[in-house]
DNA sequence: ACTCATTTTAGAACAATTATAATTTTATAG
DNA sequence: CTATAAAATTATAATTGTTCTAAAATGAGT
């Protein structure tokens, strides 16, 4: 994805493109890593010497806002994906990593009255990489 | 539930049943609002004023440790319920408020590899009392 | 180019949670 | 029933993710 595209996602989105916001995006849409604030703040920083952690943190929560992000929430920060229906989160308990699966909830759940306006599926565990190093211990 | 009965259910996981952990997780067990650390903190200490907001953390992280309680993570605090499978939460994006609804995962989601702990299926959105707010304006 | 609204920035402020070190409570052995 | 050691609680400081504030910079529309 070019940047002259990611210029269109945002414009379609109501959001003024500017330089920042399209750094931020862009780094988005190419890293599957749910990255959160700060790591984005240390990648793009590292790259762009103009670039702010509140700049950051106010992109990320007008994508949210928007529509074109995710947040997931963990105990400790928030991490950040593309949003994108049909798909659940596995959170490992020792490393952090975020891995996607696919899910489709076909039920309706009984939520009458309720305006649901986003579904969030997370199962935590340990990942086998994990796995495999408390074995070997 | 009696304080007994609290007594027991801590033993039962391992824990020793102290004064403060008594409380605070008979505070739990008869409470079906989801409270925050804070909420308990400030319901508790204007009962017993021999009440440490670190005490309550401990004992939380315990709880949650040893499998009693269920952490619901929000963007700002942490939540807790007593852990009971079969149910999601829905989170009122203007009120806070959790409501519990039934629900179950029958499938089994490849997730070949994967120690799976627990599942959280939450969904977010406006609850029908903020709605009709909605409506007033 | 000029004006006004919007963004970005640096830095302070804030709030939830954890760490520290001293004191108190609890469990255990004599 | 004491003496002793281990564990829990406390007050307080420290840490950390995030938001706020006010000034400077950028951008859009005339």
């Amino acid at each position: 994805m070019k940047m002259e595209d990611v210029k269109q996602v945002l414009k379609k989105h109501d959001i003024q493109p500017t330089n920042q916001r399209v750094i931020i995006l862009n780094y988005l849409m190419n890293n599957y890593d749910h990255p959160s604030c700060d790591k984005i703040y240390d990648e793009l920083s590292a790259i762009y010497p103009i670039m702010n952690r509140a700049t950051i943190y106010n992109s990320l929560n007008l994508f949210v806002e928007k529509g074109i992000l995710s947040p997931i929430y963990l105990n400790d920060k928030c991490r950040y994906e593309i949003k994108k229906p049909g798909h659940g989160h596995f959170i490992c308990q020792e490393c952090q990593k975020i891995t996607d699966f696919s899910v489709n909830l076909n039920n309706s759940y009984s939520l009458d009255g309720y305006e649901v306006l986003n579904t969030d599926i997370t199962f935590r565990g340990i990942c086998p990489l994990c796995l495999e190093k408390k074995k070997e211990e």
